[in-house]
DNA sequence: TTGTGGTGT
């Protein structure tokens, strides 16, 4: 067992710059407490606004706790709605990333408003409308807007759209900032030459942190920008004075060396996972036990999106104040995954110990291999972690990692739009009427290749057909296509659910796809894990972890005829997690009102389960992999080496042809959500895909003769490539 | 014979 010891230098007294906020102009920190930062510029605010009222984008940039999220539009509302745009008064749009920040801050707005929730200021998250047509603030995530932009691209229900939290980069932040782009120069050009009463110049205000704001500008075309100071205590940053090895060892070390020499304040550590977090959470109680009677105070909680909503009411809620040993106040010890990071605010943190790493999902679209792999955060991330000490007074972060190394790491993560299969936003986008998707003006381009892959993944589904026109590639989507967009799943799952209405088991997809689209329903604790994997064989199938999905589904249904109290007995039972399955409840009625809607026949096959597999080949054939003599397999199109994931039902029987849901690489490369099907069924629906990925591939092979090639040539696994430095996508 | 960073329609 270690012993506590001492991993950083002496106390400094000094502060340093915290965060970069530090550096900008306006920040301060001599203002007045009770009154957000906003409030008190709430002049200036309008001012600017008023100033720059003919620009049609405007920037406000600020850091944590300025108010600007909930004071901003109402500003606009009470100050400068009637004389700042032109044109019919509607709405303004406020966008959020995460649905729980749009309900609870539409929810303060609409008190301070002095209105009911859903009237002047309500929310829009999926499943949860609070709005009506008379609402002047919609807080809304930015998913929900761009579905909305799917009937209505050039936005005409809202005066204003704001996009909060930009530095973020989620997906549909940034399809929303090149969508809003297009849509306001076309609003204008619609409003001058047009009926003024009809149509009302679109504006946009853009709220980030600080950070590439002169990259924002310039795409932008030098909109003006706003700066806001933030409110935040200074935080007191200490590096390693040498690289560490064992991150979490060291995290351990610093967590006791505070608890011994710091003054009370509970601490957040982040490290990057499940398991390494129950360890350590573990291995720290185990400690504690052997702490002198005077510093016992201290308790351990684990945090990460995995948790129960009440275990994670635990983690955040405030430590209670309670004397602990007579006189001494409990410490509490969150250790947390960087759901930490934005997510969740823990009150009461005065301590920050920073690994330096998280879990990042990386996608090639060459392949459509997935890797979830442990990697450096940006220094933006640790800004943010840093920040989490700053909340409520002055903080310290340990950072678990040198100066020196902190100043090589990139500034910013990589936007998601540029590590994601492109294929669900590229048909959003052309179903909205974009016609040469690789001319979007992306704020971040993809690579030209994931693009083109996405399009002939689209046109392979039959969603959309392409050409190239005075060399701009043109896309269009088909009947089927359009009905496709209107399913809120990955593009093939929808094919799947339309392949369906010919097998007569429509009904059954929707089961699967809601399925798919929620978390496992299945339950697997490391204490129980014997009794839990009895419990599931129940479900078990030969035909694949599709027909296992539905099988959860069905018996989940006939107990739903019972009470409450009846599911959660038999979910408890059977180590099945309802909060998921409710989830999955909840998609599939949305799937199911998009069939109604779209007059897709509704009908189910009972227990003709070869209808529910030879639909899903139909969907999933690009994702097919053959036995090969040793209990391997390799993909059809690309011919990878792969392995059955050995959670899936059908690991031991191994069949000679599967089709799969995902493809990841941890410990190998492996095929997960299988679904047993004939040879010939993939044959008849992917005869040409084939024929053209085979016909790519020898294009390729004939352009590079690298020993890479030829190790491709031969279907080694892509493990053999990466030894010459390449991979399965420099040859595909 | 394995494993789930985090969002969202």
């Amino acid at each position: 067992m270690m012993s506590p010891g001492m991993v950083f230098p002496a106390k400094r007294t000094t502060a340093q710059a915290n965060t970069p906020d530090a550096e900008t102009p306006a920040n301060n920190r001599t203002t007045a407490q009770q009154l957000l930062p906003v409030q008190q510029y709430a002049s200036e605010v309008a001012e600017f606004l008023r100033t720059h009222k003919s620009a049609s984008v405007v920037i406000i940039v600020s850091d944590t706790g300025s108010g600007k999220t909930t004071q901003i539009p109402q500003i606009l509302t009470d100050k400068i709605f009637d004389d700042y745009f032109g044109g019919p008064k509607r709405k303004i749009a406020v966008t959020q990333p995460r649905r729980v920040a749009a309900v609870s801050v539409a929810t303060r707005v609409a008190q301070e408003f002095g209105c009911k929730l859903g009237e002047e200021v309500g929310y829009s998250v999926r499943f949860d409308d609070m709005s009506n047509p008379q609402t002047k603030i919609k807080y809304m995530t930015d998913g929900m807007l761009v579905r909305e932009a799917q009937t209505a691209w050039m936005l005409e229900e809202y005066n204003m759209i704001i996009l909060d939290e930009v530095h973020e980069r989620s997906l549909h932040t940034d399809v929303l900032l090149a969508l809003t782009k297009k849509a306001s120069v076309r609003r204008r050009k619609f409003f001058d030459r047009q009926d003024k009463e009809a149509c009302a110049p679109l504006k946009i205000l853009l709220m980030s942190a600080t950070m590439d704001i002169e990259r924002m500008r310039t795409f932008w075309k030098d909109a003006p920008v706003l700066y806001i100071p933030g409110k935040t205590f200074p935080v007191t940053i200490k590096y390693m004075p040498a690289p560490v090895d064992d991150y979490t060892h060291t995290a351990m070390v610093a967590v006791f060396q505070i608890h011994r020499e710091e003054d009370p304040g509970d601490i957040l550590v982040f490290l990057t996972g499940q398991e390494e977090i129950e360890e350590m959470v573990r291995r720290c109680r185990q400690v504690a036990k052997s702490l002198p009677p005077q510093q016992a105070n201290i308790q351990f909680v684990p945090l990460y999106a995995g948790l129960t909503n009440e275990a994670q009411m635990r983690a955040v809620s405030q430590t209670a104040a309670s004397a602990h040993n007579g006189h001494a106040t409990m410490r509490k010890v969150i250790i947390s995954t960087n759901v930490a990071e934005t997510s969740i605010t823990i009150p009461g943190v005065k301590y920050v110990i920073d690994s330096g790493r998280a879990k990042h999902k990386v996608f090639t679209s060459a392949t459509g291999m997935e890797v979830l792999k442990v990697e450096k955060i940006s220094q933006a991330q640790a800004w943010q972690r840093t920040g989490r000490a700053g909340r409520e007074q002055a903080g310290v972060c340990y950072r678990l990692y040198t100066e020196a190394d902190f100043n090589c790491w990139p500034q910013h993560p990589i936007p998601e739009i540029l590590r994601c299969n492109l294929s669900t936003v590229l048909l959003q986008v052309v179903e909205m009427g974009i016609e040469k998707p690789l001319a979007f003006p992306f704020f971040d381009r993809p690579e030209e290749e994931n693009l083109q892959a996405a399009v002939d993944q689209l046109e392979w589904l039959g969603a959309l057909t392409q050409k190239v026109e005075s060399g701009d590639l043109v896309v269009e989507t088909t009947a089927d296509g359009k009905l496709m967009a209107q399913f809120p799943v990955d593009p093939k799952y929808a094919r799947c659910i339309l392949r369906a209405r010919a097998h007569r088991c429509t009904e059954e997809l929707l089961t699967i796809v809601a399925m798919l689209s929620s978390d496992s329903p299945f339950i697997n604790p490391a204490a129980s894990r014997t009794a839990a994997a009895a419990a599931h064989e129940k479900f078990s199938s030969n035909e694949g972890d599709h027909v296992v999905l539905l099988n959860v589904w069905r018996a989940f249904r006939d107990q739903k005829k019972g009470n409450v109290k009846a599911s959660r007995a038999w979910a408890s039972q059977n180590y099945i997690n309802l909060r998921n399955l409710e989830r999955a409840e909840k998609v599939r009625n949305q799937l199911r009102e998009v069939c109604v809607r779209k007059k897709i026949d509704l009908s189910s096959c009972g227990g003709n389960t070869t209808a529910v597999r030879r639909s899903l080949s139909e969907g999933l054939f690009m994702s097919a992999a053959e036995r090969l003599p040793d209990g391997s397999y390799i993909t059809v199109d690309t011919r990878q080496t792969v392995f059955l994931h050995p959670a899936s039902c059908l690991f031991k029987t191994k069949p000679a042809c599967v089709v799969y849901g995902t493809l990841i690489r941890t410990a190998k490369l492996y095929v997960r959500e299988l679904c047993l099907v004939e040879a010939d069924w993939i044959d008849a629906v992917g005869k040409e895909y084939f024929l053209a990925m085979r016909q790519r591939m020898a294009e390729k092979l004939a352009g590079k003769t690298t020993s890479a090639a030829v190790v491709a040539e031969k279907g080694e696994t892509s493990d053999a490539m990466e030894v010459d430095g390449k991979n399965a996508d420099s040859v595909i």
